[in-house]
DNA sequence: GTCATCATGTAAGCCGTTACATGATTGC
DNA sequence: GCAATCATGTAACGGCTTACATGATGAC
């Protein structure tokens, strides 16, 4: 799951751990975001199967502009260029990419449906990377297993108590809705809403071409 | 967690490990459930807390009706009662019943508030447990969690990947239905809708008043 | 001088999972 | 005889958390 966000960050732009960190709190919201103790545990043991590779950023040059550049995305070096004012100095940053095996690897786990839902709103958060018949699949599987659940919930017995039916409630309440969510999502799949142009972030080519 | 559904569930019945886990999983959903591998070592913790007591129950020897039947609630014998007619010869079951150091444990754990939404939703369960103020201060820190994060997000750039600002949408409205949900619930906390009488289920007296 | 922020890591431990081991009863 | 259900447990392992260790810079 933490990989499953952080190769998909990758996708977008290279990054350094403590801002894939905050990222991911974005991506995931302040409540179940991830600590550093097991974010850069699998950095690590993503480069460590070469998934990713890491650049040191050299501080304290300022003669030798971006060594190595050839893997640094374009927004980064925007990135850059904005906290450039005291770039020496500095505690040095890894910077990760995201190599071709990782991309593989990335499409592999946006396609799989292993985990809990905060994994499927990671996967629907990067499923633009998917093909349209892989990006249709999960859909149609959520909405299967939402469905399933639903129809479990009208078998199961009305409680007694006053508070767990409220809960009870507005847990149907929520499926029901996250349903008619998925059946939309669906629909403008089928009705091939998907633009065209494919994207290219998955391209197994060097370069970013933005 | 696990801890907090099985104490919960004890307070209405006694039950033995195998009935307790289809509980849990009524409780929860078949998804986000419990395995065995994790209830009979949570069962033998909370018993060598001594939060619940065990008590084995006795098979082929009819003549002895319920053996120690002190701590075995009157729900737990309609239940023998209807699986009775193949009592012998079943595997030996162990049924637990929760002590008074379980109840107090138990309402720790409800009235704190560390986390994430599962053990929330379980909280909601088991509320009645706490006296109003408590119950009442618990759905407030929620109220004000997920407002705050409702702040995050609005604060947050929209993104261009059609899939992710989809699912924001939805996550927020979500949040905000959640939102009125709570704000409902407090409501009626307010209004003084709990019934005058107290529950007794927590209170510390042998033998369920039922 | 000390606090907040940026930045990267390690170590211990918790909580849960899957897979395995055992064994009886009921129904096909 | 074989599978499904009931019933209890152990062992190995995974992933994530907290707490710790280190260290630089800029603001007050």
């Amino acid at each position: 799951m933490l990989e499953l966000a952080v190769l998909g960050l990758l996708v977008d732009t290279d990054l350094h751990g403590y801002e894939l960190k905050k990222r991911i709190t974005e991506l995931l919201g302040p409540w179940s975001s991830v600590s550093f103790g097991s974010l850069y545990p699998a950095l690590a043991r993503l480069e460590r199967g070469g998934h990713v590779t890491s650049t040191a950023e050299a501080a304290s040059q300022p003669g030798r502009p971006t060594p190595m550049s050839g893997s640094l995305g374009a927004e980064l070096a925007a990135y850059r260029t904005r906290s450039q004012p005291r770039a020496s100095g500095r505690r040095a940053r890894k910077v990760y990419a995201i190599t071709d095996d990782g991309r593989a690897t990335l499409r592999a786990l946006v396609d799989d449906h292993t985990g809990d839902d905060r994994a499927f709103a990671l996967r629907v958060a990067f499923c633009r990377l998917l093909d349209p018949s892989a990006r249709l699949a999960l859909f149609r599987r959520r909405r299967e297993s939402v469905a399933e659940r639903l129809a479990h919930r009208d078998a199961a017995p009305t409680s007694t108590d006053r508070y767990r039916s409220r809960l009870l409630e507005f847990q149907d309440d929520r499926l029901l809705r996250e349903l008619a969510w998925l059946d939309d999502l669906i629909a403008a799949e089928v009705a091939g809403d998907h633009n065209p142009g494919d994207d290219p972030a998955l391209a197994p080519t060097g370069g970013n071409p933005r």
